[in-house]
DNA sequence: CATGATTTTGCACTCGAGTGCAAATAAACT
DNA sequence: AGTTTATTTGCACTCGAGTGCAAAATCATG
């Protein structure tokens, strides 16, 4: 079991190595090692028994070099300051690993690493790309297409270029079960806060917002727009709009377009005394929305669900369906209550 | 410069289809394409142009397979719980990937994954494994080391294991500082939450508590202990002590082994209207640690440094110095202060 | 025992690139 | 022109595995 032999340390074991001290030859060692491979059961049991004793562990690479399949996934992410983000690729790692497959992780922080990260992606002959809620363009996404056809999964997000595979929540129907529970508490004077633009459009999110306030006739709303999903962020725009609205102006309730800005949010508003004077809400259901110091009322995501579409999809291509958007479930806490009246 | 040839999607371009092009030989695209190599300036030129007009991009598993070097580095990590694995994450795969190299991500949730995965690192011959601060026993890193001779470094812990290159910070200066501010302040009774066993003997920052009580003849100390690091194990944690202990026995400071315990114990105390009565430290100065939520004073990491300091060794083998401890950096808000007396 | 049917095995090939060496070409010199 | 020297290039090899096909070994049958 254990190699104690020193020698076998020193360099790679090779199917050479085996077939050596099993006394076969080199292709009979990669038959034993194949399931359904035509090999007599006696001269297999003998490889089987020497690579173990060596340790042998053939080389991916020069598997994945010959066959069509390297076992490795990209994951494409950005916007690595949402807690969020952990927790999708946590279980998305999670799940890839249990299927025997690699997770080759590419940051994108600049549109100039994108173009760089998959070059490499695609150089190491990546069996797929995963798009994790990637706030990339659509013009750049339909690049990725064209570049050596690697199956591409664009997930929680939306996007509009055509035969991309799309697995994602439906942000349009939570925002708007959202935006209607805080109307039906009579709030009436809106704001939304979205992240950075391009994907603030892809996640249908705000279009819920604004077409629960259309279904009330409240037309006006206020349209705050972070530059990140961080809890910074969430604090700085809100303080911005503080400040720069007279008191009683204010909005009576703030949408935001996840969990990280409205904890921000909550945040600026605690340290300014108005807690409990503008309704929030957030999405994404983060682990700190259930603290007692937030109890944000928001939606969760069905993300099992949708990790394991995504990786399905990626493993039998020419999927019927090209998008799928599955409902998020509303978790309803205190923040989205008032609980002062404004001055 | 755009491909517009629709054959050249169909399948990948190689350095023999560029060649065919240019009109030389296979061999010489690889000269063109090497630095120093000796080529004429001329025909270089002509395989240049012809790679980009056909858009070729070697092949990196075949490059990988003959020489050394795979450009992989792996990451091992666990603990996802704590959000401040997403900065380390982040910053290393960013270093990496700035150094041309990619990042396998290794995620270890039980021991037995660990086996596998790190066999999956060696089968693809990762240039190197790099540890971020998992909880795993140090007899399994010693076992990694014996595995492919694959330089091994662990980072954001420490390990008695030798020959085992180690990156940290210094968490016994760390904690023992925080803990003296307390005692500067007038705390008399102490506890300490920690995290997982296997881990927690490997920051330094238990002794480091320890070592300051000792030096005040504090012998007496409470000790708490989360199985992950995670907001909802401090507050669990803490609850339970709470419960389990008559309120004029509490302890007038809790030293958490890192942020995310700190705020689970903040929100803890909140929920039972204790806030400001037990004085509360971290480490790691999460982003959430400056939120005015929880003002948390804390120790932070030199991230950035570390980091560097790894790659530079994964990368130059055969270091003189096995292992190094950075200096945590005190970050002081307002957690630590007494704010209520108790009853 | 010879013939045919079947199993098992070895060998030449593939994947896509890189490297050292030797042959072919070009340039420099007497 | 003839020789030496420098430059450039092609070819055989390498990495480590897998696959199809044909040769070799086994088996079964008349």
């Amino acid at each position: 079991m254990k190699d104690s032999n020193p020698e076998n340390l020193a360099r790679k074991v090779t199917a050479a190595d085996v077939a050596k001290l099993a006394g076969v030859s080199r292709w009979t060692v990669s038959r034993a090692l194949t399931d359904g491979a035509s090999i007599a059961p006696e001269s297999r049991e003998r490889v089987i028994q020497a690579a173990r004793e060596l340790g042998y562990r053939p080389n991916l690479l020069a598997r994945s070099l010959s066959q069509k399949r390297s076992n490795m996934v990209a994951l494409v992410v950005d916007e690595m300051q949402n807690p969020y983000m952990l927790r999708i690729l946590e279980m998305t790692m999670s799940q890839l690993q249990q299927k025997g497959l690699m997770s080759l992780v590419l940051n994108i922080s600049r549109e100039s690493d994108f173009a760089s990260a998959l070059t490499r992606a695609d150089q190491f002959q990546a069996d797929g790309v995963l798009f994790l809620g990637t706030v990339l363009p659509d013009r750049l996404i339909h690049m990725v297409e064209n570049m050596g056809h690697i199956p591409l999964i664009v997930m929680y997000r939306d996007s509009d270029v055509d035969d991309v595979q799309i697995v994602a929540t439906d942000g349009f129907s939570g925002t708007r079960q959202l935006t209607a529970l805080l109307q039906q508490q009579g709030c009436q004077r809106f704001a939304y806060m979205s992240g950075p633009g391009s994907v603030s459009t892809r996640l249908g999110r705000k279009e819920g917002f604004a077409d629960a306030l259309n279904s009330q006739q409240q037309a006006h709303a206020v349209y705050l727009q972070a530059s990140h999903f961080s809890r910074q962020q969430g604090y700085d725009v809100t303080c911005r709009y503080l400040d720069g609205t007279l008191a009683d102006q204010y909005v009576d309730a703030l949408v935001c377009e996840n969990d990280i800005l409205a904890i921000g949010a909550i945040d600026a508003l605690r340290e300014k005394g108005l807690e409990g004077q503008i309704a929030i809400t957030g999405f994404d259901d983060l682990d700190l929305a259930a603290s007692p110091s937030y109890q944000l009322t928001t939606c969760s995501q069905p993300d099992a669900a949708l990790i394991d579409e995504a990786i399905k999809r990626l493993l039998s291509p020419d999927q019927e369906q090209r998008r799928i958007q599955m409902p998020p479930q509303l978790i309803i806490r205190s923040s989205h209550i008032l609980t002062q009246q404004a001055n």
